[in-house]
DNA sequence: AAAGCATACAACCGCGTTTTC
DNA sequence: CGAAAACGCGGTTGTATGCTT
């Protein structure tokens, strides 16, 4: 029964690979692909567990992977995948193609952690330390990230299908959207940024999401499409828009102050002068759903310390129009397993 | 110049999950 | 269906390198 007797393990080399060792484990590759790694190692004259090549080659080897310093996007990316994923390493590369979990983990582990202690805000909860946590929001988190968790996975096997698809199918739409909208359409790699996370997240609650929900879901999404050639049709019909069925239909973004506290931190990790181009830009994108950041943004966003205003052109009295929040749900260019 | 400390990152280890027989 | 191997992931460790005193 079972398989049979796995590689006795005695006698292998362990620590640093040498340039011989990377050489012949490249060259055996090259020749044969990778896989079966048990076997591999003998075949390629290597005395090394097949355990330890497989990691080798997908850490260190493999030509795909981008080595260097990190970006600010790349940072930016880790940060708000951190806050929603936790240490799920291999999830939150998936968002960034070219690095690898372990390298990310290390990133994190050394710079990113060390950073945000730095700054005041506990690493694991992505919060200031010794604010009052809203344990409703935590809850919230939680929700998104089980969502996300599951979209994760089926989006996984889902892009090598629908680079398939695109590629037999670029002049004959036919998905389950409003035809109004497509007709409009960008390339869906071009469209706006998607927003699968608040859908997702929207099927746990019947709460209308913050600001904060949807400023760090554009944000995500909007790194994930710069890093991701993920081009899946979505499902979601225009008649199930998630706001079908909610009043109110505008917020006070008066009330979201400690929410907004919370993105303000995240963001504070980056330069100033970043926040400033960036966050008005994706205000922007949603003009319609922030029509009084819009009118009075002329002087961007004011972030001023960690625990910084960002409220910028925000007043208390200031309402955020749902209203018109479906419509950029609608274009959102990422299906989603559970729409 | 050298010792001690800090940092970065490659690699290992253990464990849960998946696959194969 | 169960057992065992293989795989994959996250935590941790070891070591090289850089910095400070």
């Amino acid at each position: 029964m079972g398989r049979s007797k796995c590689c006795d393990e005695e006698g292998l080399k362990k620590g640093p690979w040498t340039h011989e060792e990377d050489q012949k484990l490249l060259s055996f590759i090259d020749k044969h692909g990778c896989g079966s790694w048990r076997g591999l190692p003998a075949k390629a004259g290597l005395q090394r567990c097949g355990k330890s090549c497989r990691l080798r080659w997908i850490n260190y080897l493999r030509p795909d992977i981008k080595r260097g310093k990190f970006s600010l996007q790349e940072e930016r990316t880790i940060i708000h995948l951190h806050a929603l994923l936790g240490n799920r390493w291999s999830a939150i590369a998936t968002y960034l193609p070219s690095r690898t979990d372990n390298e990310i983990k290390n990133y994190w582990n050394s710079r990113l952690k060390k950073r945000l202690t730095k700054m005041g805000i506990d690493p694991m909860t992505h919060k200031p330390n010794g604010a009052a946590g809203s344990s409703k929001y935590v809850a919230n988190l939680s929700h998104m990230a089980e969502w996300e968790s599951a979209r994760l996975e089926a989006e996984a096997r889902l892009v090598r299908k629908s680079k398939i698809f695109f590629n037999n199918n670029n002049n004959s739409h036919n998905y389950n959207i409003n035809p109004t909208t497509i007709s409009q359409q960008l390339p869906y790699y071009q469209q706006l940024p998607c927003l699968d996370i608040l859908k997702a997240w929207q099927t746990t609650t019947t709460k209308l999401p913050t600001i904060h929900d949807i400023s760090h879901a554009i944000l995500l999404n909007n790194s994930r499409n710069k890093n991701l050639e993920s081009s899946i049709p979505s499902t979601l019909n225009s008649s199930e828009n998630i706001f079908a069925n909610n009043v109110p239909t505008t917020t006070k973004v008066g009330d979201d102050h400690q929410n907004f506290h919370n993105l303000s931190t995240i963001n504070s990790c980056f330069e100033d002068d970043q926040l400033q181009t960036e966050l008005p830009s994706f205000m922007q994108d949603f003009s319609g759903v922030f029509p009084e950041y819009t009118q009075n943004s002329t002087n961007g966003l004011q972030v001023d310390n960690i625990m910084g205003s960002f409220y910028g052109d925000f007043e208390d009295n200031k309402l955020i129009n749902w209203n018109n929040f479906p419509n950029y749900l609608v274009n959102s260019p990422i299906g989603s397993p559970v729409f």
